[in-house]
DNA sequence: TCATGGCCTG
DNA sequence: CAGGCCATGA
């Protein structure tokens, strides 16, 4: 509703009525608002009633702009004003009535003191709602009414108020008026009249929010008569009715009595004719139609007057769970872990914008249909030719090759990366460009660094892209040429492959620098070396451990992690070797050692995918013979049935945890992976 | 009792 | 990959 409603409302509802009617008619009780004073004799109940609770007519607005505007409109139709004084006479008449000076009475009596008789429960609940409103609605009154102006301002409102009062009672005695010549000309069939009417009192006398709806099914359940079409017709159109009934009705009681009989006077049978049915309708329809208008113009400006003292429900705006709570639930008591960016990304549920999301539309590198005509596990005698064939030595991947379905879910980053480690992880020298190799490693030849980075990067990325598809065809042979790998590809992509490197770099105070520092958890590079260095060892021991993570502040719980680190490799790694036993033993072969494993069988794919997923490591031969050890160990042992025993692995656990090889030095050192993976 | 590994599950 | 649970061995 506007701010103006109590005004603006009933204008509006006039004006609503002067347009259906065609401009022609005028509602009926409008004569009485426009006066400012009412011309019926129920004025002075009115008034008292409504000064009771001058409370109730406050307003924090201005003054409303009714009476002018309201004058306007009377004045600008001579010709409605004519309709409306005679519609005001039949008014006038009306109140001698004893019955309607009785109803009015009432009306105003409960306004005053509460009802006579029992309201309708509906009733009953808006008069306690009102009664509950009014302490507030005073105590916040005054506490506006500061000034004399205000006072003013009140004192209008009042007049306001009192003016829809008087509305209000013109509507009533019009109703009752109708149900008057209804009750006339069928009064001994209808005892539900009284009622009926008196409901409508009721009802209409509180105010009760305008709902047409609502209305509507009242009357049909209060009265079977009703019917639905009545109740949706023109107001105006009713008004029509209304006269040429009123006529009807004179020209009865001037006259003779009418036969009662009618073309359609079905029903209950009793009345003029057209006069059972459409009086009954009329009235019905009228009933409704005030019922709605009074409801929605008293329920307005109570409504107005009654909420800006109010500014402040709970319910209405319930307290904002502020985002930092769940933060700091979240990191505990450590909250210089994440910088500001970092926490936005920590709000799980809240998606950031982040730069991967530039890979949106992205499409990646179809999958290279020979990778299905691959051996699980490369025969001995055929695996040369095999290899050879392969014609992806180093190759070269355009990721906009070729649309692939991938793209979809590829394109889909996720949006953040959840540290798995409470501490912080802050200094470990993981590959930032800016970064240079402190440790003195004397190692093998190497490719010179230049853009090594870049495409080391970009063949990360490529397979990260791809590493959805186990199939995916890619060179497998030899990591030493990375090099020569799509210089094209922009940055973005290439930080997306540092995914979750991209943020530790990002929170890092130490972020490009090479000083190493004693960190307190495992970041993720220091996963990604474990994953290489189970390429050596599967089973290190923990004081191995320590000394190849030297920079990591070892407790137990580092300890437990690291080794569960590799618990979990060896699970994986494992299971593979089962898969694969099992499907060489469901493709037909016979010994184990038909069974080779070399770079470009699917085994070892799926190893190097898991371990060396960026395949920026080369594996070492003696992995490959361990691997295919495991696998020959696997594929006897369920040939021989072993498999039945639930504990038959362990056997095969004894026989590869003693094939361990030496970790190299390298790995040692905090900057192996950028050592490692420049070659 | 602790450390370790395996298994299962999310 | 991590957590929980259990079994085992020192």
């Amino acid at each position: 509703m506007m701010p103006f409603p109590g005004a603006t409302i009933i204008s509006q509802l006039l004006k609503n009525n002067v347009t259906k009617n065609g401009g022609n008619e005028q509602f009926p009780g409008s004569g009485g608002l426009s006066s400012g004073g009412s011309e019926v004799h129920q004025e002075d109940a009115c008034s008292n009633s409504s000064r009771e609770s001058p409370q109730e007519c406050m307003s924090p607005f201005g003054r409303p702009p009714a009476l002018s505007q309201f004058d306007m409109e009377r004045l600008s139709d001579e010709h409605l004003r004519a309709k409306r004084a005679r519609v005001e006479n039949i008014i006038r008449g009306m109140s001698h009535s004893p019955s309607v000076t009785l109803r009015a009475g009432e009306g105003a009596e409960r306004e005053r003191e509460g009802a006579h008789q029992p309201p309708s429960p509906r009733e009953s609940y808006r008069e306690n709602k009102r009664k509950q409103k009014l302490p507030q609605q005073q105590q916040q009154s005054f506490q506006q009414l500061v000034s004399a102006r205000k006072e003013q301002k009140h004192e209008e409102r009042r007049q306001l108020k009192l003016q829809l009062e008087d509305m209000q009672k013109q509507l009533r005695q019009l109703q009752e008026k109708f149900y008057q010549i209804y009750d006339s000309t069928d009064s001994e069939n209808d005892e539900n009249d009284g009622n009926q009417s008196e409901d409508s009192l009721l009802s209409d006398g509180g105010g009760v929010r305008a709902d047409r709806d609502r209305q509507t099914l009242d009357s049909n359940a209060d009265n079977d008569r009703s019917d639905n079409e009545i109740s949706d017709l023109d107001p105006g159109r009713f008004l029509d009715r209304a006269r040429a009934l009123l006529r009807e009705q004179t020209m009865m009681e001037e006259g003779d009595k009418p036969k009662r009989d009618g073309p359609r006077g079905g029903g209950k049978g009793q009345g003029p004719p057209s006069m059972n049915t459409e009086g009954k309708q009329l009235a019905e329809t009228l009933k409704q139609e005030l019922n709605s208008a009074m409801s929605q113009v008293v329920d307005t400006v109570v409504k107005v007057f009654a909420k800006p003292p109010r500014p402040s429900v709970p319910q209405v705006f319930p307290p904002l769970q502020m985002p930092q709570d769940r933060f700091i639930s979240v990191n505990g008591d450590n909250p210089n872990f994440h910088t500001a960016n970092q926490r936005l990304q920590c709000f799980g549920d809240v998606i950031i914008p982040n730069p991967l999301d530039s890979f949106g539309g992205m499409q990646v590198p179809s999958i290279n249909d020979q990778t299905e005509a691959l051996p699980l596990v490369v025969r001995k005698n055929s695996a040369d030719h095999q290899s050879s064939s392969l014609p992806s030595h180093g190759g070269h991947h355009h990721p906009s090759l070729h649309p692939s379905p991938l793209s979809a879910t590829v394109g889909f980053s996720p949006p953040s990366f959840r540290h798995p480690f409470p501490l912080p992880l802050m200094g470990y020298p993981f590959q930032s460009p800016l970064g240079t190799p402190s440790g003195g490693y004397p190692g093998k030849d190497r490719s010179s660094p230049e853009s090594l980075d870049l495409s080391r990067e970009t063949t990360s990325l490529r397979t990260k892209m791809s590493s959805n598809h186990l199939n995916h065809h890619r060179s497998c042979s030899s990591p030493s040429h990375p090099g020569s790998a799509s210089e094209g590809l922009s940055l973005s992509l290439i930080k997306s492959e540092c995914g979750d490197l991209q943020d530790m770099s990002e929170i890092s105070p130490y972020s490009g620098s090479t000083s190493f520092q004693i960190q307190e958890g495992l970041s993720p590079n220091h996963l990604k070396k474990a994953k290489l260095m189970f390429f050596y060892a599967r089973y290190p021991s923990s004081n191995m451990l320590k000394m190849f993570f030297s920079d990591v502040k070892f407790n137990r719980c580092i300890t437990s992690q690291l080794i569960k680190w590799f618990s979990n490799f060896r699970e994986f790694y494992y299971i593979q070797m089962e898969k694969f036993a099992r499907q060489a033993i469901n493709d037909g072969v016979t010994g184990s050692e038909e069974m080779n494993v070399s770079r470009d069988c699917e085994l070892y794919r799926a190893l190097n995918m898991h371990y060396n997923k960026a395949n920026d490591f080369e594996v070492p031969d003696r992995f490959l013979e361990v691997a295919q050890i495991t696998l020959r160990e696997f594929f006897n042992a369920i040939v021989a049935g072993k498999d039945v025993d639930p504990s038959w692995k362990k056997a095969i656990y004894k026989v590869i945890c003693k094939l361990d090889s030496e970790v190299p030095e390298i790995f040692k050192s905090p900057n192996c992976l950028q050592e490692l993976l420049h070659e």
